[in-house]
DNA sequence: TTGTATGCGTTATCAA
DNA sequence: TTGATAACGCATACAA
């Protein structure tokens, strides 16, 4: 039989109020019966019930983490994982829970969700993913349920996220580019309204613009999906452009394509910067050179975040920027 | 304010029990009252609070999975992540949530197993890795909790598994390796304890049994790890046995570090197998050849097997066996 | 400082 | 076929 707070009042001789307090640590308790419950509880060997405690205050100390629709994404993508793995590190050392779903397509992923807001199993929802017009973060709002996003939300007033200066984190890259003599300089992205790929288009054009070099849409790409085959064919779309000398672009896949197609068509003196760092990046040929987002520092923010918030932690902090590092591999020419 | 069940009784002019009777589909229940409820709810746009109902019934509709006490292992090896998207898919076509533990240590990882238990949070649990006299595996045993474990339990009579079978497909690269001429093959694993690698080792010395090759103990290595820097040391001291012609491994990691250090040497006439299939194993040079271990569906059988029983659906299995695939690449000569 | 009583939102038991 | 009510295990308002 499970023992539960009846069992420890009673074995204590006290009631269970006064159980509970001793466990939820209230002030107002005597050294003495603290000491005599804890006894109890121990030669009981009690454990509190999650759930009752759930049911009875409200909260269920888990947090719930869409996955963005494409699952495939994940596989490849450890950005995902290297996220959820700093929120879950922030989140168990908080006692708190983590649960998750993943989804085909962006239909699922809105009835997943829901599902799991309706349900009033979590406290709050963390979004790995965050677009232009975005409708998960509207029906959050709409619902006035917590959450936070990891990205930067159309409204940054009014939502809790973390974020990269991705603005920033390109305009470094391309300015690096110049200084070494680079002056064509071509863009590729994907996913254009994705808010994280028009800041990153943003920094590029800033960059170019504070450093003199005129912007030429000629050598700016935006493809639809983060995979190779779109590297490979903006690739050729930018190599009708003669005298281009780099690309730098806002994911690492793509780059990816890039390098291959070069290779293919025995080009080696073109600068090429990924973005993500992901393990593969390394092991390209000539390494490349990338843009490390720290995954795991933006996962571990989030759940920072949105806990903080949840406790009402006065003066809770309402976002945080995390730092981006630029590696440096043979690709940057 | 939260819509519950008793609003649903108030608006459809019954007892809170006739609700609840018409969520989980009682056949006592006349179709008028039914569609009566179902319009109530309809119009209340009511949803169960799962905790108030795990409460009352005593079962939460969550798994636990514990990812085991290496994080880093987590974060290279695509297993993990392919079980657990496995297990996911599964779960959610049956209305299950899934949450997990990551842990540094196995200590803290056994905390947080019976945390997670005692607790009350999960209907069952999860586990992804193994070892000879495993500690987690008795003590869920011992209190009779249901769980199931990916891999080979010592005592696979009295535990629910699934697992990939790999003696035999251990035993089916080494024999391919005979077939193409090779006699001399070594073997290099790590964690020699685990369940896991044992079979391996087994399928190996069965292939060379059976195919009348004596067993030579000076090219076995078995190491500690399943890194590189284990692959590299191992190769130098399979290398003191000049006329060596193949190594099978039991991890493409421990493959990587040897080809690696066989590339300093200057060697590319020995052949190599990895095994479980990572990304990075098509972009080494010459790409490994590998065994596919089926992560996902591993993953996805453990979720499958563990919720039937869950839910004692009679006969259910209690255990499933799941394919591997030899992948041949350039490494294979 | 402690105890009593009640509520949290369901499901299940027992009667009707 | 339906309703009233207890029970699930804990937290907390109110009393003492």
């Amino acid at each position: 039989m499970k023992v539960t707070i009846k069992d420890v009042a009673k074995e204590a001789n006290v009631a269970t109020s006064t159980v509970s307090r001793v466990l939820s640590n209230s002030p107002k308790i005597s050294e003495k019966t603290k000491e005599n419950v804890h006894e109890a509880i121990k030669k009981l060997n009690y454990k509190p019930n999650a759930i009752a405690r759930s049911l009875a205050n409200n909260k269920t100390r888990i947090l719930g983490v869409v996955l963005p629709e494409d699952a495939d994404d994940i596989l490849n993508n450890p950005f995902f994982i290297n996220a959820m793995k700093g929120m879950s590190m922030y989140a168990q050392k908080k006692n708190y829970y983590i649960t998750y779903t993943f989804s085909k397509t962006q239909q699922i992923e809105r009835k997943h969700l829901k599902d799991i807001i309706n349900s009033n199993l979590v406290d709050g929802v963390i979004l790995l993913r965050v677009s232009e017009d975005d409708k998960n973060t509207a029906y959050l709002r709409s619902i006035d349920f917590p959450f936070v996003v990891v990205g930067r939300p159309d409204n940054p007033e009014e939502v809790l996220w973390v974020n990269n200066d991705n603005i920033s984190a390109m305009y470094n890259v391309v300015e690096k580019l110049i200084k070494k003599g680079h002056r064509k300089i071509g863009f590729v992205g994907a996913i254009e309204n994705l808010n994280m790929s028009k800041d990153r288009f943003i920094g590029y054009k800033n960059a170019l613009f504070d450093n003199k070099i005129s912007y030429d849409e000629s050598i700016v790409v935006h493809k639809d999906e983060f995979i190779e085959n779109e590297g490979q064919s903006a690739c050729n779309e930018l190599l009708q452009n003669k005298d281009i000398t780099a690309i730098v672009t806002t994911d690492d896949l793509i780059a990816f394509g890039i390098m291959k197609e070069l290779k293919l068509k025995n080009i080696d003196n073109i600068s090429i910067v990924g973005f993500n760092n992901t393990p593969l990046s390394a092991y390209q040929n000539p390494p490349l050179a990338t843009v490390d987002i720290n995954a795991y520092e933006l996962g571990y923010s989030a759940a920072k975040l949105l806990i903080n918030n949840l406790e009402g932690k006065e003066h809770a902090k309402r976002h945080y920027i995390v730092d981006t590092e630029f590696i440096e591999r043979e690709s940057f020419i």
